[in-house]
DNA sequence: TGGCTATAGGTAGCCAGACAACATGTATGG
DNA sequence: CCATACATGTTGTCTGGCTACCTATAGCCA
C-alpha cells in the first residue's frame, strides 16, 4: 500500500492507537503495523514529527521514562485529543462514503 | 468535508467520472459535486492541473470542441487510464479497510 | 447600455505533510 | 566484536491541492 495515501489521515490513526493505552513512538509504529495487518510500515521520519505536531496541537501529552536502560517518550491522549478523535472518525466516515460513492462499482 | 483529505485520491475520482462518457473540465467539477451529494466542490485550480497531469501520464486523452460559442476541452479515458482506474479502485478498497480497521469502533 | 451570472479555460505561488536519508545511542545474542 | 532490535530524533525534498488571479463568451435583467 502506498503509505503516501495517508496524507491527512495519519493523525486520526495515531490518536486511535493511543486511545486505550499510552504508547511510545516506536510502539506506535508497531501497533499501526499490527492493527493494519502489516499494511502500514511507517518510517520514523513520518511518525516522530507527527507526534510532536499532535502534542503541539494539544491532542497528546508526553512524558519521559526509562525502561531497560532505554529512554522512552510516552504519548497519551488528552481530552482535547479524545474530542478530536471523535470528530476525525466522523469525518472519515463521510470521506469514505464520498469516495466509494464516486468510484462506484468498486 | 476537508477537501484536502483528497490528497492522493483525486486522480481516481476524476478517472471514475469520465469512465462512462467523456467530459470537459467544468462538467467534471459538476459531476463530482453531483455524485458526492454536494460534498465535493473542487476549485478550478485543483481540477485543471489534475487533468493536465493525468493526460501527461497517459490516462486521459483530450480534444477541443466548440459548443454555443464556448471552447471546450473534452477528456476521455484511455486504455491505460482504464487499467489505472481498476488498480486505484483496488488500492482504495485496501486503504479504506486499513484505515477503518485502525480507527476501530467507528 | 451596462452589469451580473453562469459557463469555460487557465496560471503562479504558497504551504502542509509524508518521505528518504542521516545521526545518535543502548541492549542483546551469536 | 559485530549485527540486529530497540528507541528518538532532524534536515531537506517533493507532491499536490489550494488561494488568488486572469481571460473570454452567452444570456438575462434593469
Amino acid at each position: 500500500m502506498k503509505a503516501d495515501a495517508l496524507r491527512g489521515h495519519l493523525d486520526s490513526l495515531i490518536l486511535a492507537v493511543v486511545e486505550k493505552q499510552p504508547l511510545h513512538g516506536y510502539a506506535i509504529i508497531e501497533a499501526l503495523s499490527a492493527r493494519s495487518g502489516g499494511e502500514l510500515d511507517l518510517p520514523t521520519g513520518t511518525i516522530y514529527p507527527a507526534l510532536r505536531r499532535l502534542e503541539k496541537a494539544g491532542y497528546l501529552d508526553s512524558s519521559w521514562s526509562e525502561v531497560g536502560g532505554r529512554k522512552r517518550r510516552t504519548y497519551e491522549l488528552s481530552s482535547a485529543g479524545r474530542t478530536a478523535l471523535a470528530t476525525h472518525r466522523q469525518e472519515w466516515r463521510t470521506f469514505a462514503k464520498v469516495v466509494s460513492g464516486v468510484l462506484g462499482e468498486a
